[in-house]
RNA sequence: CGCGGGGUGGAGCAGUUGGUAGCUCGUCGGGCUCAUAACCCGGAGGUCAGGUGGUUCAAGUCCCCUCCCCGCAACCA
């Protein structure tokens, strides 16, 4: 009986089409599960979609049909990826799933029965039109700040988790299983902030918004996405609060879950809480796996900097997107992706090292032997075959290793070290030289089925991370002895058989010419894209005239302590002065803006922000970049801007 | 003093329990011709962020201080 290994991905955000980054995730996934078929498992492989949420509900009313019409398309988008990708998932969920829904519905009834979760009252400023609370902070002179109409204190009942009830539990189960968070790293982030600190209760339900799951006792609630999203690792394999599902009694609990850094504390502390709660297994291991990024800047459809994977496939072809994804991405730290990058490993991995040793490999075979795999003859085994062997056997111990501590760039590194080593061998026999000598077919034999021997075994370990490459490969050989267990040990290849047709492997690129043809095929990014993010409602020119705009000049400026982000500010409105708290600090050092006049909204309600008082608010555009918005320096000092 | 991770030749990274600094790419020179202008060899290039700090026979590797970057958290009004 194989032993069971059970393996998941997040399930993806149907929002939007998903990019290389978003990617990444079930790329490196399904070269585990890949991995640990070949090894043995019997690997159930869960993937999917989480398809619930107020974003979705205005991205659908956007686009004028039903969420469930939107998702239906997202998911599918999303899923066409997954398997352009040749992912090999055994099973892709949606949350909007017929059984999910059931299921988490009856584990949010359980949790309430069993007194997990309680129902509790907020209180804040709602605005009625918008159907929606809004933060104390956000409740700018009691004006919505979606709308601008007024806002009135309201009342609304949500639904709660006592976390705190299972903390000291999941203290000691982290601490009884050290392997559980990882890299390591991300478990003293997760237990310093949030465990030693103090869990809060969750507010697992939303009344705000009407895309969920339905609160079955209390139907004006919506479950929101904690319970709703986490469960789809048990849902999936048909666990239910009374009935478990077959799968669920072999599969559960996961083996390890994959999931993006940024979800870490949901993965490590809400989800096994929940399932403390059930009374069920937790997860063995979840790693919190860095990001794709494009340059240094973090892929986001706002930088117009986003790469999807099928426009990289167009380009490159699966095996390549799928290799870069897998061996450029280090450990620990986030990786990036650039199309300089990506050809240049194109060309040096895959056409150069790999490509060019097939094909010049088989082309001696059939030129030397008529295509015929010669036998190897031990009795004349000299020190340079033992060193590549001793490589090829190398190689697989430290494959196995790095797969083992999920260090999957590695283990693809160490392959392609095989190969290198494998290409210096060719140079090291000189078999053209053999092959002028008759009396050396012997030797010629030996390196050559060496060679040969040495790829075999290079495409077995590179089947995770290129599975069509491989199987190329194994048919140019013209073998079916493609197990991994056939690799552990030099000689798997049998004699006498005929090696294949082949065709290149991987086309030499020409970098500049490729990148020419994708500047050229950019859309002129110059204009800035529509946007697309913002609640923008039409205001009234009243509406406007509420915000009270003044010139003031910043007369003393310094670092908030204890803030990495917050600049203290003295401003002259000439009228009066006052001070502001700006999150600037990033962005301007204090002595720059000292003299500048700014913009500043000078009817703000004062707020406190790390114990600082501010009475206003400076104009200042950008997201990631921050900058402020200068005025001329002849403009009078508390002149009204309209 | 919130918690944590880093700063290593042009780029991206390794450097385990301290013992003459490695890998891939790039670059320069050479070799070979089976092969996809590929492959192989060699060279240049690093005071391992700084403290002309401490421990040690010996420190990139341990300790202390400073600077800078990045996560998480907290305030981007």
């Amino acid at each position: 009986m194989k032993e069971k290994y059970y393996i998941t991905t997040a399930i993806a955000y149907a929002s939007r089409k998903p990019h290389i980054g978003n990617t990444y995730e079930i790329i490196l996934t399904d070269a585990i599960a890949r991995r640990k078929r070949q090894e043995g498992y019997d690997v159930f492989f869960l993937t999917g979609t989480d398809e619930h949420g107020q974003k979705i509900e205005e991205y659908a009313k956007e686009a004028g049909i039903e969420p469930k019409a939107y998702v239906d398309n997202v998911a599918s988008c999303i899923r066409s990826i997954w398997d352009l990708m040749n992912t090999s998932y055994s099973k892709f969920i949606r949350t909007t799933d017929d059984y999910h829904e059931k299921a988490v519905a009856r584990i949010f009834e359980r949790l309430y029965k069993q007194g997990d979760i309680y129902k509790t009252e907020y209180e804040g400023w709602y605005c009625v039109p918008c159907e929606s609370f809004v933060t104390e902070t956000q409740a700018v002179n009691g004006v919505c700040p979606d709308c601008g109409r007024p806002l009135r204190r309201a009342k609304e009942e949500a639904y709660n988790f006592k976390m705190s009830k299972y903390a000291d539990r999941l203290m000691k189960y982290i601490e009884d299983n050290p392997d559980f968070i990882f890299p390591e790293a991300r478990k003293k982030e997760m237990v310093n902030n949030f465990l030693k600190a103090g869990l809060q209760d969750l507010c697992v339900s939303r009344t705000s918004f009407k895309w969920g799951i339905p609160v079955s006792f209390d139907p004006k609630h919506v479950i929101y996405v904690w319970i709703d999203a986490l469960s789809n690792y048990i849902t999936a394999l048909g666990y239910d609060v009374d009935e478990k599902g077959e799968l669920y009694k072999k599969y559960w609990p996961a083996d390890v879950h994959i999931i993006g850094k940024d979800i870490l504390r949901f993965h490590t502390i809400y989800w096994p809480i929940i399932l403390m709660a059930l009374g069920e297994p937790l997860p063995k291991k979840v790693f919190g796996h860095p990001w794709l990024l494009n340059g240094t800047d973090k892929i986001s459809k706002s930088k117009g900097n986003v790469i999807y994977a099928d426009d990289l496939v167009k380009l490159f072809g699966v095996d390549a997107v799928r290799h870069y994804c897998l061996a450029e991405m280090p450990f620990a730290a986030d990786g990036s992706i650039s199309y300089e990058n990506l050809i240049a490993r194109y060309n040096a991995d895959l056409a150069n090292n790999l490509g060019n040793l097939v094909n010049r490999t088989v082309a001696m075979t059939k030129k030397y032997f008529d295509g015929v795999i010669p036998a190897y003859d031990k009795s004349i085994e000299n020190d340079t075959d033992r060193d590549l062997i001793a490589k090829c056997g190398e190689t697989y111990t430290k494959v196995q290793e790095f797969f083992d501590t999920f260090h999957i760039a590695d283990a693809s590194d160490e392959v392609f070290g095989l190969l290198r080593r494998a290409n210096k061998y060719i140079d090291e026999t000189t078999p053209w030289v053999l092959a002028k000598d008759e009396s050396q077919k012997g030797r010629l034999g030996n390196v050559l089925y060496a060679l040969l021997e040495t790829i075999r075994i290079g495409a077995v370990l590179l089947f995770p991370f290129m599975p069509q490459t491989s199987e190329k490969v194994f048919s140019f050989l013209g073998t079916d002895v493609t197990s991994l267990e056939s690799v552990k040990n030099f000689g798997g290849l049998v004699s006498g058989n005929k090696v294949g047709e082949t065709e290149v492997l991987f086309d030499r690129i020409d970098p500049e010419k490729m990148l020419a043809e994708i500047a050229e095929s950019m859309p002129k990014e110059k204009t800035a894209a529509k946007p697309d993010d913002a609640n923008v409602n039409e205001i009234t020119i009243d509406d406007f005239k509420n915000v009270e705009l003044r010139c003031a000049e910043i007369i003393a400026c310094e670092p908030v302590p204890k803030a990495k982000k917050l600049l203290k500010i003295q401003l002259d409105l000439g009228y009066e002065k006052r001070q502001v708290v700006s999150g600037i600090a990033k962005f301007y050092k204090p002595d720059e803006l000292i003299g500048k006049k700014v913009a500043v909204v000078a009817n703000l309600k004062p707020a406190v922000l790390c114990g600082v008082e501010s009475n206003g608010m400076i104009l200042a555009s950008g997201e990631d970049t921050v900058r402020v918005v200068f005025l001329d320096k002849d403009t009078p000092l508390g002149e009204r801007i309209r």
